[in-house]
DNA sequence: CTTGACCTTCCAGTGCACTGGAAGCCTTAC
DNA sequence: GTAAGGCTTCCAGTGCACTGGAAGGTCAAG
């Protein structure tokens, strides 16, 4: 893969765009789609023409994304910007409510790990001889059934 | 919803082991479907007939949905112990890797609440004069991309 | 002029565990 | 006999973020 450099700065294609940032062709087409990113102006051929912002744009999601927003809430942080000037008060208040949905998460991944770890050493402890056709295996006991749900 | 109790321990329809186990009639046919829950008998109309253990086997669905198991998982412990008698071991394998992927993924919650947690306070003490239109938002700063892939 | 790398659109599939709805039969109570 | 509320099957949709593939257009080099 060796890309022409001609006149850097100057507009570049999806392909370019993909190598720049390590996203791939698909993907930048998705996100059009999905309205994080905008649509570009195109060449008479049709094909997308890319500026330096969009490389700018695709590392705000992609880094909005590391902090754990979907595409959704991507996409209303970027339009709350188009309409309201600053989205930095909604995005505030975005970003506290996923650092608590994290926290509980975390607590419930925490005691589901103990969990399992409880069931993983009695696993390998257990006589098989124990076993009960209708539990199909005693390694994971019935009895233990609170409202865990939506645990994963 | 009043249920007959005729003969209890006899077979039971559909809608009786749903109410029994709190499992919607949907779930279960889907369980059927999906494998991990065996095709019960049918009464001459075609009503499904079930017998006591599909509550059982219901319950160690549950149980090990909430271990964390997925229903192909749960599917491939069934089959083990149906060929193989004792899936013991073959479940002490799966709990123990299962407790591994666990144990990474809180340690990677854990680092993604604490980028969260920063960002959060950052957005709530930014002065939003600083917004630069090209960082959509600067409270999601864009120089802070590790290969944090697959946080969510 | 052809090759091949790139681009376009559109449709469909992935994985996971359901859930909803339609069309139509069965059973029981009144 | 009829109404209500089971039950049956089958198809399709949900949410999330892509990914694959087909069919065809464009462009520069050889």
């Amino acid at each position: 893969m060796h890309w022409k450099v001609k006149s850097y700065g100057a507009g570049m294609r999806i392909g370019e765009l993909a190598a720049a940032t390590g996203v791939s062709t698909k993907t930048i087409r998705f996100y059009e789609t999905a309205g994080v990113l905008p649509a570009p102006a195109r060449t008479t051929s049709g094909y997308r023409q890319y500026d330096a912002s969009a490389a700018d744009r695709l590392a705000f999601i992609r880094a909005a994304q590391a902090a754990g927003l979907t595409l959704a809430q991507i996409r209303d942080v970027i339009s709350a910007r188009d309409i309201s000037e600053a989205p930095c008060h909604h995005v505030a208040t975005l970003l506290a409510d996923h650092a608590a949905a994290l926290q509980a998460r975390l607590s419930q991944l925490s005691e589901l790990l103990e969990h399992v770890r409880w069931l993983s050493h009695r696993a390998t402890t257990l006589d098989p001889g124990q076993c009960l056709p209708q539990h199909v295996c005693h390694a994971i006991p019935t009895s233990q059934l609170t409202d865990r749900s939506s645990s994963r």
